[in-house]
DNA sequence: TCTAGCACTCAGTATACTAGAGTGCTAAAC
DNA sequence: GTTTAGCACTCTAGTATACTGAGTGCTAGA
C-alpha cells in the first residue's frame, strides 16, 4: 500500500512533466509541475520526488539549474503505463474516415489522402506503409498488347491491390493469345499468395508442360518480370515540413537533414515498420528503438489496417521523441480503423 | 570598341564572383576574385568595378565591410550571357543514362531513377514532372471486372503513360461484356487526346445513340470517372535532403521548413513548371521568377523530356539561388537527353 | 587607366557581468 | 514519516564592452 501510493505519485508526477514538456518543448521546473498537479504538492515535495525519478532513469537535466526533461526510457514508461488513450468512437472513427472518401477514388488514393489528413491532424509527418501485391494472393491477371514489342501486364490482388507494368517482349502475342493467356493464368493462379508464385513460376518454367505450351511459359516469364520489379512495400511520408518545424529541428538543423536523409533511404525504416505491422498492433517506437540512421531523435506510432483477408498496411505519425503520444495514438488507431473500414466494405 | 572591352572585363568578374560565391556561400572579397582571374589586376582595380556592378544591381553587400554577393539579377545576367554550358556528347549522354535503363521496367520506375540520379549528381533536390494520360492520345483502354461491383480500368496512352484504377460500378458487366465494350472503346476512342476525351465522353453520354448501347454508355461513364481522378501532372521530388543541408538552409531553419511547404503544395510549382516546359527549351528560374511560395531562397532549372510525340513531361533541379547554374544546366539537359532517348526508343 | 597606401567600417568573437530560473539541502512543521 | 519553508548555490541566457580583422572606398601618384 506504501509502496503502491508512492508509485501512483511518481507516475502522476511524471506524467505532469511529460505532458508539460510536450506543450512547451522546454525543461519542465518543480513548480509548474506543482501548478498542474490536481493534488496540492509543494515544488519542494516535488522535487524530491523528480530526484528519484531522475535516479531510476525516467528524467534527466540538461544542466544543474534547468528543469527535467524526460529520458526515452522515461516516454517508454509513459506510454506503457501511465498514459491513457482516449479510444474513440465508432461515429468519431467515422467522422475521421469521411474525407478519405471524398471522391472515393482508387484505394491508392484514398491512403494517399489518410497520410495528409493524418499529418494536418497531428502536425507531424504521417506515412503510409501501402499494401503491395507481393503480401497478397493473386486475384486476377491481365495481359495486353501494347505496340509492337510491349505488353500491359496487370496482376490485381486481394484488397484491389494493383501492380500494372508496360514491359517489353521479345516474341509478340496478338490480343486473342495474350488474353487466353492471361484467362488460363489467372484460373491456374488465382489464390496463391503472390510472393510464393515467385517460386512457383521458376519451377513451372522448368516443368515445360503447361497446356498452352510456348505461349503460356512465356507470359509466366512475363509475369516474373513485372512482380519482380515490384518493390516490396511502398512508404509514403507526408508532412516533413511539420517536424522540420518543431523547435528541436529549428534548433540543430542538421537534425532535419539528418531526418530527411533516414526517411529518403526508406528501405531500413520499411523493415522495422513491417516488422512492427507484424505484430498486428497498435506500435511505439521511441528514439533509438527505431533503429533506423537519422532518426535518433524521432519516435513513431504505427497501427495496422487490413484490406481484404490479412493485415497488409500501415499508417502512422513519426515525429520528435517530444510528441503526444496519448492525442496521436488516439488518431493513428482511428485512422488506421477508418481506413480498414472503407477498403474493406467491398469485399467478401 | 572601348565600351566593350569594359563589359567583358565586368562579365568577367560578375563570373568569378559568381563561381566563388557559388562555391564558399561566403561573400566574395576583391583579393579573391583578383587571385582568381586570370588577367592579372590588383584588388583596388577590381574593386573599381565592383562598385560599377553593384550600382547596375548585379552585386551586393551584405554590410560595409563585406565582401560581395551576386543579386537575382546578378545571376539571371549570368545564366544569360556570361556562362557556357559545355554541351555533353551524345556518348556522355548515354553513360549518364545507362543506370536509369537498369533493369529497365517501367517509364515510371526509368522517371524515378532518374529523379534520383539527378538529385545525386547535382547534389541539390532534383524533381520529374511525369507525363500524365492527360497531356497524351489514347492508344488502348481495358476494362476487368474484379470483384462483384468492381471494375479494374485501364487507360494507356501514347509513351506508355498508364493510369489504373479500380473503380466501383453500379451494374456489373461480366468478364466478356467488359472486354467487348473496351475493345469497341479502344477502337472509338484511340488517336484522341485525352483532355479533349472527357469532353467528347459529355456528349456521347448524352448521345445515347451507341452501338453496344446501355453497355457502352456505361463503360464511358467509367472511363471519365477514371480520367476525372487522374492528376493534370505529377511531381516527383528526390533529395531535398540536399538542399536543406545547404548553409543558407541551415543557417536560417525556417526556410527550409518553408521550402518543404512550397513542395508539398506541388500545384503552384507544378503550373509554373508546366508554363516554362511548354516552351520546349531549358529553362533557369531565379528566386522570385518562380513565384512560388516558400521557394523564394531557391532557383531551378528544368528541360523538358518527349514520350513519343509532343512534349510531355520535364526533369529538373532544384537548389538554393547560390547553385552551380553551368554544371547543372549540362546535367538537367543531359538527362532529358537521356531519358527522352530511353523512353522514345520503343515508339514509331 | 591602373595601383599602392591608408583610414574607415562593421560583423564576429571574446570577456565580463548580471539576472533569474531552478536546484539541493536542512531544519522545522504537520 | 511526510511535507514544506527557507536559503545558499549553480548555471544559462542576456547584455554591455572592447577588440580583431576582413574588406571597403578614396586619394594621390605611377
Amino acid at each position: 500500500m506504501n509502496v503502491t501510493n508512492s508509485e501512483i505519485r511518481r507516475n502522476e508526477i511524471l506524467g505532469a512533466v511529460i505532458e508539460a514538456y510536450v506543450a512547451a518543448a522546454s525543461p519542465v521546473g518543480s513548480a509548474l509541475v506543482a501548478r498542474k498537479l490536481r493534488e496540492a504538492l509543494s515544488p519542494a515535495t516535488i522535487r524530491h520526488i523528480m530526484v528519484e525519478l531522475e535516479t531510476i532513469g525516467y528524467l534527466e537535466q540538461p544542466h544543474t539549474s534547468a528543469g527535467r526533461v524526460p529520458t526515452a526510457q522515461g516516454y517508454r514508461w509513459y506510454v506503457d503505463r501511465i498514459m491513457e488513450v482516449p479510444r474513440l468512437s465508432s461515429e468519431q472513427v467515422r467522422a475521421l474516415g469521411a474525407p478519405l472518401a471524398h471522391g472515393e477514388g482508387d484505394s491508392a488514393q484514398v491512403l494517399a489522402r489518410a497520410g495528409q489528413a493524418l499529418a494536418d491532424l497531428s502536425q507531424e509527418a504521417a506515412f503510409v506503409v501501402a499494401p503491395t501485391v507481393k503480401q497478397s494472393r493473386v486475384r486476377h491477371i491481365e495481359l495486353v498488347p501494347v505496340g509492337v514489342h510491349k505488353m500491359l501486364c496487370v496482376v490485381v490482388a486481394e484488397g484491389d491491390v494493383v501492380a500494372s507494368h508496360v514491359i517489353e517482349v521479345e516474341e509478340p502475342l496478338d490480343r486473342d493469345e495474350a488474353s487466353a493467356v492471361a484467362r488460363a493464368a489467372s484460373a491456374e493462379l488465382a489464390g496463391l499468395p503472390v510472393a510464393e508464385l515467385l517460386g512457383a513460376l521458376e519451377q513451372r518454367l522448368l516443368g515445360e508442360q503447361d497446356v498452352l505450351g510456348e505461349a503460356m511459359k512465356q507470359a509466366l516469364a512475363i509475369l516474373q518480370n513485372v512482380l519482380a520489379g515490384e518493390p516490396a512495400g511502398r512508404l509514403l511520408v507526408e508532412g516533413a515540413r511539420y517536424v522540420v518545424g518543431q523547435p528541436e529541428f529549428q534548433r540543430q538543423p542538421q537534425r532535419a537533414e539528418a531526418l530527411l536523409e533516414g526517411l529518403d533511404a526508406e528501405g531500413p525504416l520499411l523493415e522495422r515498420l513491417h516488422a512492427d505491422l507484424g505484430t498486428g498492433a497498435v506500435r511505439v517506437r521511441i528514439g533509438q528503438e527505431i533503429g533506423v540512421p537519422g532518426l535518433e531523435a524521432c519516435s513513431y506510432i504505427v497501427a495496422p489496417f487490413a484490406v481484404g483477408r490479412g493485415v497488409v498496411g500501415g499508417v502512422g505519425v513519426l515525429g520528435p521523441t517530444r510528441m503526444d503520444y496519448r492525442r496521436h495514438s488516439a488518431l493513428v488507431q482511428a485512422m488506421a480503423r477508418a481506413v480498414t473500414e472503407l477498403l474493406t466494405d467491398g469485399e467478401g
